[in-house]
DNA sequence: AAAAATATGTAGACCGATCTATTAAGGATG
DNA sequence: CATCCTTAATAGATCGGTCTACATATTTTT
């Protein structure tokens, strides 16, 4: 791959990837990628033959990777478990208002709408989820309750910014932020 | 509004929710609705004049009630909130696995979806979730952290009910199960 | 009580817009 | 030359929405 077309395949996978964290699969319209990335139709189906949903599913897997590479850069800046999900929240926090509410988790929308529906994207999402939990799990070790603590700080952090993102507030990560500790013993 | 009416009415709603819950907004085509409802276009734009959105809107509203009533009744027969909380997330564990992964939460993916895009459809997703932390509040009527405490069990219901259907397992819901007392004290 | 008038729904053809995908050809680059 | 990549026209399906004609109740009028 020469330099030129990896960089359109660049320029649409951000595009994609930031209008499916907007507002999900269906937001993602091809004619949308194509105006935002300025590469014609064709191209698209060059570097993605298998269409669309290899499209989604390869943005997906990369935003899924900048946020577990996110995960770990707060990891180690933390002393200790509740000091790490406290910045985890504010973290997401911030990108969430920042970005207008529009940038929450780039896995949940799409993961909800293909769920029944698509099951390659749907192991895709399920994969992404799966690594999320491991590098969790991996700060917890030594915890006897490591695996289910991991799982419940997850689906935690997911449920504030669901919230958030429908109230159009940070009200439920603040709150999450000041009772996770109670969990963390 | 006549017998028959209210009768096709009824049937369009459900057949929204129905599609709604198993992949969101844009999964709930007119085409789909109209089809399962056995009623013709006409009669849906006699119904909802307000199109797509308004037939969605009372869809999601209907079924937050549902819901909502649902909460209240495992909540009246249950001893302690600790036990109210196990049996909400049998109770959705149970309609997850049973409707082959599809039923979920039938506001999270819309309100993901059009949170960036329709502002009354978000306003009334950010309704029914706000009805829903009302109801848990005045369960946990008396304690000094009911307020938190109410979005806390939310948002982690919320983010077990998409992690275990992006898994397709309960595995997520079983967990929180396990861990959700030590939020309660 | 019969007939006329009005509301209440039903029915489906049709429209323009938008969607994903395909195609054939040409330009750039090694 | 050959491979990599771009370009744009186009196909065919589906989308939400509008329209007019029709049927069925419900009231009003006589």
């Amino acid at each position: 791959m020469g330099l030129k077309g990896a960089e359109t395949r660049v320029r649409m996978l951000d595009a994609t990837q930031t209008l499916i964290e907007a507002g999900g699969y269906h937001a993602a319209g091809l004619n949308q990628v194509i105006a935002a990335s300025g590469a014609p139709r064709g191209s698209l189906y060059f570097h993605f033959p298998g269409g669309k949903d290899q499209l989604v599913g390869a943005s997906v897997r990369r935003a899924g990777g900048m946020i577990g590479e996110a995960l770990e850069g707060l990891a180690d800046s933390s002393a200790s478990v509740a000091e790490f999900a406290d910045a985890v929240l504010r973290h997401l926090g911030d990108r969430l208002e920042e970005s207008g509410w529009r940038k929450g988790c780039p896995v949940a929308t799409v993961a909800l709408e293909i769920a029944a529906t698509s099951d390659p994207l749907q192991e895709v999402c399920s994969e992404v989820y799966a690594s999320w939990e491991d590098a969790l799990r991996a700060r917890l070790a030594g915890r006897p309750d490591a695996d289910d603590l991991a799982v419940v700080i997850l689906a935690l952090v997911e449920g504030a910014l669901l919230l958030a993102r429908t109230h159009r507030s940070r009200e439920p990560l603040d709150r999450v932020a000041r009772r996770i500790g109670v969990l963390l013993g």
